[in-house]
DNA sequence: AAAAAATGTTCAGTAATACTGAACAGAGTT
DNA sequence: AACTCTGTTCAGTATTACTGAACATTTTTT
């Protein structure tokens, strides 16, 4: 290794702002600095840097951060340059009052499912705002769906990786998952049987870029009573015609 | 000042990540050094390090940078900790099936309008992720009604900048802008005469937090010849009217 | 096709600064 | 009032981020 000219300090900086989370969006200093194994000054130093640019915000009444709205731009930013939403979202409607279940569109971004959009049937309007959610590739129906059709190298470092349990139904023995993306890849589809979130079953089916690698999936979801083996087929098809209308735009 | 703990180098890092914009989401290394004034190879490492982030990502075809979907997950983080979306997005709905006309919900941000959402009437599904989009102060109806209410000295800063024009009817003259102001706190509401985009006008109503500081404005925003005198005072008179029913909230 | 210009990339050296670690301050609890 | 737990400050040094020039690679011009 002859040279390495990334930049250490701001790594450091930015996983101080990946602390953070929906669950734990405010952090006070110590709670940082012992989390990340750094000293508390350190942490300190990053953490007022963020504040005076935007990134953070400082509760003064308890003296713990949270992140700031300057990240907001840069998210629009990020979704405004995004055309397959708009490309994907009229179909999405169609699958969605088609079936009677949300359909939801997902991409793959660093070995994780990247949520993209959620569309409910009846042509409610969305009061969710899922773009940017993240979920694991083992356990959701996006997820699996994709995992089948990445590199066989990439496969097993997710296999050989920890697979996180969620619900009883989880799958956490990486045979029997691998057999399962066999299958997947034999179908054209995949099914989360309430691996996620307990009572809801999930159809996803894999879309792929002009280079043949897998890019990303669209998905129906719901409660498991309304997914039983006819549904689920019906729905697998349903998407995978939506999609043959929209390959040819990757 | 006896000593500056903020950390230069990533107030550095990112200045390089602001380059990037809806306008211009694609930058080189020379770009960003010479907008920034900044050495190639400092952009260059600072670059590489937010790739491997995935803050970036590279286009391998012109080695060029775009921003990265990990900003997404950030953003989406803050906009699930943002409870004032959900409450107001009913009377949204209700203003803006009562006028015909679009809905905003804007915040004040550092000293710019925060685009929070916009809703479309006829309980049309809006496309446009409008949440993270910024907007001057001196320009729109949300910045003008938020401004009007901000302290002198804050407003006097704003004032003494520079003014850009967006249009033809910009208020770019410091003193007819701060007459505006004063008649804005008079009326209650801000009206935007096309003075960002041409063709549309803007009525826009302030809120306050319970502190009594300006939180954010509320506006109905469309073509110019439907924004007459009389439904300019019916548009204010029906905002101001849900609004009070939320004050109790912030 | 060759030359020139512009862009991205690498790397050794040093100038800058990010981090350490201990002390202080302040809030909250016992 | 003592104690514990936070957040904050700061001088010193060990680290490392940046400089600047050279190289590589692509694009444009001649």
């Amino acid at each position: 290794m002859p040279n390495d000219n990334t930049v250490k300090s701001l790594a450091r900086a930015v996983s101080v702002l990946e602390c953070f989370s929906q669950k734990e969006p405010e952090l006070g200093v110590t709670e940082i600095a012992d989390r990340l194994k750094m000293q508390k000054s350190t942490v300190y130093n990053i953490l007022t840097t963020f504040q005076s640019l935007g990134y953070l915000i400082k509760n003064p009444s308890n003296n713990k951060y949270q992140l700031g709205y300057k990240l907001l731009h840069l998210g629009y930013i990020v979704s405004s340059n995004m055309s397959i939403r708009q490309q994907f979202i009229p179909h999405m409607k169609q699958i969605a009052n088609a079936c009677g279940e949300v359909c939801y569109l997902g991409l793959l971004d660093r070995m994780e499912v990247l949520y993209v959009e959620a569309v409910y049937p009846n042509s409610q309007i969305q009061m969710r705002n899922i773009l940017g959610e993240r979920a694991p590739l083992h356990c959701t129906g996006l997820g699996k769906a994709m995992l089948a059709h990445m590199k066989p190298e990439e496969i097993r470092e997710v296999l050989s990786g920890p697979l996180p349990g969620f619900t009883k139904c989880t799958i956490t023995d990486p045979a029997v998952l691998s057999n399962e993306l066999e299958e997947i890849r034999n179908n054209g589809y995949a099914v989360d049987n309430m691996e996620h979130e307990f009572g809801i079953r999930c159809v996803a089916v894999p879309f792929f870029s002009m280079d043949g690698s897998v890019m990303g999936a669209v998905s129906v979801s719901g409660p498991s009573p309304r997914f039983d083996p006819a549904s689920v087929i019906r729905n697998a098809a349903l998407i995978t015609e939506h999609l043959q209308g929209l390959q040819h735009c990757f």
